[in-house]
DNA sequence: AAAATAATTAGACAGCGTTCAATTCGCGTC
DNA sequence: GACGCGAATTGAACGCTGTCTAATTATTTT
């Protein structure tokens, strides 16, 4: 998946790479489908450990700008996982087919995070906010993301989506209060 | 396009529905990515009629909140024609290969549109930055109505997606100077 | 009516997800 | 060591896909 994308992944190349036959990994995954959801969950804990990693690392350069660090986390992961981060938004599952539980359980310790560091930064008044905003703030960093990876901004000319983002999220997070 | 999605699309079904043979279909548009790209050029046409009548109507409605009018009107498109706007974002060219000139034309008058209602907005002194802060808007109302559409907001607990995008966007028009 | 040009087709090719009867493997028992 | 049995694995078949091209049909020009 990292090496060809989304739309160039094949289950028969990956059974030919691990040097089985393509009906063991349908035994084993069920379906093409559930095989890229067992990889794309895979990607969210990937991704969920990088965020953390950035908050945790180099307390000295940045003392204490958790947010940016958050934002620049989401950024630098998509850059450097292109194609393993699309596959994420590329898959969509049949209508009616829900997300088996377990793997909607592990997806969802992303989002825990940034309600966790938005909640820190918010003032006792607004903190039961912080669920609906961070998830909305995730939405905006997200938008950007895309852009700045499928094309849309540099054919616009922008040069720093990630400066973009950053600004848009800490302009709602004054908005709600908090002093950054 | 419309009835089956991006995944399902086939040009031989296109062939089978419009009383041709695929190879017509390829004389005509080269390949399969072309074909993507016609239609999808189309769409990026009908989104922009579709934000300039909603700018346009009801104006006892919403006397002048004409930067709500967009966001509805991407969030609405974007509702009522899941389809075909999805397949505007899963589709990517192979690397290397450029969008043809005359589409990206055509597919600039949205942004076009935005940056025009940005700048209306904005005070004569920061009027300078309404193109970088229209993208960055778009981005963001665009994030916001990629996760009501796939899913990820009703995921979350998160009912009113169109609201938030919209007042993540005032929040950042307020914070450059406008009035709202 | 004949010649030249344009439009269209059918079929071949390689690859895809999916299924399933047939085969092979691993291991406890006689 | 030989047998048996369940689990693991296979590969061929099916219908689908995008892509290409030689052959055919339509249309226009002469």
């Amino acid at each position: 998946m990292a090496e060809a994308g989304f739309a160039k992944f094949s289950s028969r190349e990956v059974a030919k790479r691990i040097g089985y036959s393509v009906g063991t990994l349908y035994n084993i995954f069920g379906s093409y489908d559930r095989l890229i959801i067992a990889i794309n969950t895979r990607t969210f804990r990937l991704w969920a450990a990088w965020l953390e990693e950035g908050l945790a690392g180099n307390p000295q350069d940045r003392p204490q700008d958790r947010i940016a660090a958050l934002v620049e986390g989401y950024f630098s992961f998509a850059q450097e996982n292109t194609h393993i981060w699309m596959a994420i938004y590329d898959h969509r599952l049949p209508p009616g087919i829900p997300m088996p539980q377990d793997y909607a359980g592990q997806r969802a310790g992303l989002t825990e995070i940034v309600v966790r560091e938005v909640a820190a930064v918010l003032p006792c008044e607004t903190r039961d906010i912080a669920p609906r905003l961070a998830r909305s703030l995730v939405a905006t960093v997200h938008g950007h993301c895309t852009f700045a990876l499928n094309g849309s901004f540099a054919l616009l000319g922008e040069t720093d989506p990630l400066e973009m983002a950053t600004a848009r999220v800490k302009e709602s997070l004054r908005a709600a209060g908090a002093k950054l």
